[in-house]
DNA sequence: TGCAATTTTTGACGCCGAGTCAATAATTGA
DNA sequence: TCAATTATTGACTCGGCGTCAAAAATTGCA
């Protein structure tokens, strides 16, 4: 398993240069846009050979969603590995879905795009596993720094809500804005310029609503997260360099 | 303008139709299933004269929008209309989002594919706006209650959040909650089984965090919204049959 | 090295759907 | 009644999906 022969590592090299090729053109010009002619077209290759590496291209898509995944949880691993206050480490997070959704755009594209029943359905289990497990692991990393405020009293959650649950309610928060942001088509005519501190403001406010301590005034808040996103940027950038250069 | 000939009565008529035609097909086959050939067939007309009432398939999926998004609209108007106190009247709203996706599900469906880049880009202005301004209506009822609210002295806004921010934040977690109840790979597997009831108490805080008054303790307003739920259904079914039949 | 067996690559092919448009049919109105 | 206008038709082109038999390349064995 370890040892693979040269044609082996070959092919393996292929199916990475087919995503590094697919990849610009799903999310720049759509699934549509994505043909496996031109994929072959692109990488010189006849069709077949790219249907040797993928029964279709759905399964294309899936084989990157689960690459912006992981650099997702990398992203996720490293805020949560912050050594600072649960609640800031919770905070970190968010800065993390902040940078991913802004500077990893094409992959947060990418990460939609598996919702989409057609493109799910049609793609094989095992890698809708893989998506599963990484989905999985990104709850995990973000629910047990909520256990470890649980742990430490900063938090009390009573019976009615567990950690992932409560988790729940900033995955929603966070992904539904990013995508009204992304889509919504009339979200600056109604009058939300700056959705982004929006949303920052009812997450201060929600935690404070479940009086995570330390609770936090709202303008003191926004310079805590604004300090804390500008200082672990640095981090963020690594972590997504190093995703890229593998 | 208000003085149609049979003839225009006609065409409009077999307009509805084709939308009528199209819609089960794209809820429940999905984009590429819905093809101009397919509703020209089961119309019995040739595909031209489809082409006639819509100049491609995206155009269809945007003229169902629009009347998904009006049924929308009804319905926050029916749940803003109750004569209740402002914070109730936000969550009749709250009740009225999960009624849509419940029991609209084709709705919420359609509503989802104008967020796809290609169909947007593809369609006619006039339509876009309609939507956008349709959007803009649900805001601005919504926004409304919210200014009551201010007015009545039961919420205070400071100068951080206008009334459509604050509403943004509801928008953004009951709309983030339906997406990813419809269609994430790992909510049940991660332990979220319940959502709606997840998001409920996070609203509910959320709201208590804003000092909305009256404040209500996580499980009073569970029994309260379930109580308001169940009182108010009756009134959505009526707007939806009515909806349904014009 | 030579050669047969196996694996990989190739691209032509069949099929389907989008969107066009010239020919045909239906309608209008004078 | 009939010429002008408008609506309908479906054959056609184009392009993408997925297949598969033939060709090419590789492997392993004598």
């Amino acid at each position: 398993m370890v040892e693979l022969t040269r044609k082996q590592r070959e092919i393996e090299r292929r199916t990475q240069e087919i995503l590094r090729v697919a990849k610009p053109i799903l999310v720049r010009e759509g699934f549509h846009a994505l043909s496996m002619d031109r994929v072959a077209a692109a990488m010189e290759y006849a069709k077949g050979t790219i249907y040797n590496h993928f029964p279709h291209k759905e399964e294309i898509v899936l084989a990157l969603a689960i690459e912006s995944m992981a650099l997702r949880r990398k992203l996720f691993h490293a805020a949560a590995a912050l050594n600072a206050p649960n609640r800031v480490r919770l905070m970190a997070i968010g800065c993390a879905c902040e940078y991913y959704t802004q500077h990893c755009g094409d992959d947060f594209a990418i990460e939609q795009w598996i919702r989409n029943v057609n493109v799910w359905d049609k793609s094989s289990t095992a890698r809708q596993d893989l998506i599963r497990r990484c989905e999985g692991e990104c709850m995990s990393i973000v629910s047990s720094v909520v256990q470890a405020g649980v742990a430490s009293n900063e938090l009390v959650l009573n019976e009615a809500l567990t950690a992932e649950e409560f988790v729940f309610g900033f995955w929603a928060i966070t992904f539904g804005s990013q995508i009204l942001t992304a889509s919504s088509p009339s979200l600056a005519a109604v009058g939300i310029l700056d959705p982004r501190r929006a949303i920052r403001i009812h997450c201060c406010t929600l935690l404070n609503g479940y009086r995570w301590q330390p609770i936090l005034e709202t303008n003191e808040y926004l310079n805590r997260v604004e300090e804390l996103s500008t200082s672990i940027q640095p981090e963020f950038e690594r972590v997504r360099a190093e995703h890229y250069t593998s």
